[in-house]
DNA sequence: AAAAAAC
């Protein structure tokens, strides 16, 4: 592609060129993440009344220890806020209320045609671009525009003049990299901000970063941990010291002991050494209490906002499980029963637990003539980026993946994920792995739409996981008959999605 | 006893 070649240095776009289609002829789901408004009115006023109370209620004293409990903004989700101190928040009816600069808001409209702030950003964005700019701990479902909320939170607070990095948005993947970079060169079109990414420099195999390029001027920088991690120690290419606003996206996975918690606490303390007031901003679909303490005692005096992990495993995806005797039944299913009820639907995503049984599947499935492709993290970049290139345009309807795509990857046309291992965590004996579960299901059901989760279950240790993670979550799982093609039909269609 | 990044 066109900006891979321009390497890791600039994706320049100081004047607007003419509409670019990123990734064919498929769009973000966050361009509808702001259009689609389904909060009743009567919930929205209020809303805002206790917002108003909040507002208007004296302040407290007390000083950062005292956190002041703003109230369940809405009953129904649970949603937990919490400011760190006695800043007044008014959340956002529209983008003007953000001071944003005209740039920016043409940004947000022309291009990436929004009209006002989703839920989320309603909330958060204020507490992101008001001074004095304090740190945030943001948890909100699965497709609710969390994207648009850090970018427009680095965008909003870099100046395009000063050709130096400024803001810096670590992610776990180079999938969900290459996503937010697309997001962010939308948003930013009007505003002559340039963005590096990890991704752009590794997929090019002309030289090293190192050798090819010298400091990057860019703006916004986004990248995986390593890389990222090397360009400020080793190469010595990524300068920290105007660094204004760091984003962990898919924050619990980034600060998680088994995660990349070492290489976030490294780059957070290099840069932390040189700034006093550097903004922090942690978002992610979920936070489990350990990691959630974690982040609490890491990123201190933050404002947060947190969701009752019950009210997160979203209705609009209908979960089933169906019991498989056999192994061999289990890809029966898969063939005979899901897959010619789900090629008339849109596209799916196979999840399976190692890299191994992703390129077995692949290969048992082809053989069989079913078109697919498959993702893992043993593939080579290139590889990978072909892979996604082609589920994004459609051309592959059944894509194959580890855990690479379990988080943030989106794509609207997502109706169907399959659970064809259940995810569990490394632990002895092998524990479900919630936050992972919550993350797969929710690559379909994007925005609202429609969306579908099957659980294929094979052994007794299957069936122990899932009756934990129904209870985890308080959510009854409805059982299909593996060998009865009507019911599977039937359930899609109960899902909306027939 | 995995996956993710990357050495």
């Amino acid at each position: 592609m066109a900006e891979q070649a321009a390497g890791a240095g600039s994706t320049a776009a100081p004047s607007p060129p003419p509409p670019k289609k990123l990734w064919a002829d498929v769009e973000f789901g966050d361009e509808l993440e702001a259009l689609t408004v389904t909060e009743p009115e009567k919930k929205q006023q209020q809303q805002e009344e206790e917002e108003d109370l909040v507002d208007t209620s004296p302040a407290e004293t007390g000083g950062s220890k005292t956190l002041k409990f703003v109230g369940a903004l809405e009953a129904e989700t649970e949603i937990k806020k919490v400011v760190a101190d006695d800043t007044p928040y008014t959340s956002a009816k529209s983008f003007e209320d953000l001071k944003l600069s005209p740039e920016l808001l043409q940004g947000l409209y022309s291009e990436m045609k929004f009209e006002k702030p989703s839920k989320i950003q309603a909330e958060t964005l204020p507490m992101i671009v008001t001074p004095p700019y304090k740190n945030l701990i943001a948890q909100a479902h699965n497709g609710s525009g969390k994207t648009t909320c850090f970018v427009l939170g680095m965008l909003s607070r870099v100046d395009p003049k000063m050709k130096a990095p400024q803001a810096l948005c670590v992610c776990p993947t180079r999938e969900l990299v290459i996503q937010n970079e697309e997001v962010v060169l939308r948003m930013a079109r009007y505003t002559g901000v340039t963005t590096a990414s990890t991704a752009n420099a590794d997929s090019n195999s002309l030289s090293t970063s190192s050798s090819r390029l010298g400091k990057i001027v860019d703006q916004v920088v986004i990248g995986t941990p390593g890389t990222l991690k090397r360009w400020m120690t080793k190469d010595r290419i990524l300068e920290t010291k105007h660094i204004k606003i760091l984003v962990f996206d898919e924050a619990d996975q980034m600060l998680a002991q088994d995660g990349f918690q070492d290489d976030s606490m490294r780059m957070l303390k290099n840069i932390e050494r040189s700034h006093v007031n550097l903004q922090v901003l942690l978002f992610s679909a979920t936070f489990s209490d350990q990691v959630k303490d974690f982040a609490m005692r890491t990123i201190p005096r933050a404002n947060y906002i947190f969701v009752e992990k019950e009210a997160l495993s979203l209705d609009v995806i209908k979960q089933y499980k169906i019991h498989c005797p056999t192994s061999s039944a289990k890809i029966d299913t898969l063939k005979d029963r899901i897959f010619p009820a789900a090629e008339k639907l849109g596209q799916s995503i196979i999840f399976v637990r190692t890299r191994g049984s992703a390129s077995e599947l692949h290969k048992r499935l082809e053989a069989d003539g079913h078109k697919c492709t498959s993702i893992q993290g043993g593939l080579t970049h290139e590889e990978r980026d072909r892979v996604i290139r082609e589920f994004r345009s459609g051309r592959t309807k059944i894509l194959i993946a580890t855990d690479v795509l379990a988080r943030g990857f989106d794509q609207a046309q997502v109706t169907l994920v399959v659970n064809y291992d259940i995810p569990v965590k490394n632990t002895h004996p092998y524990e479900p792995d919630y936050e992972t579960y919550l993350h797969r299901i929710g690559r379909s059901g994007r925005f609202g739409r429609k969306g579908a989760a099957f659980n294929l279950l094979v052994n007794e240790q299957d069936e122990r996981n899932l009756r934990k993670i129904e209870r985890h979550f308080n959510k009854m799982i409805p059982d299909v008959a593996w060998d009865d093609d009507n019911g599977i039909e039937q359930v899609l269609k109960d899902a909306g999605l027939a």
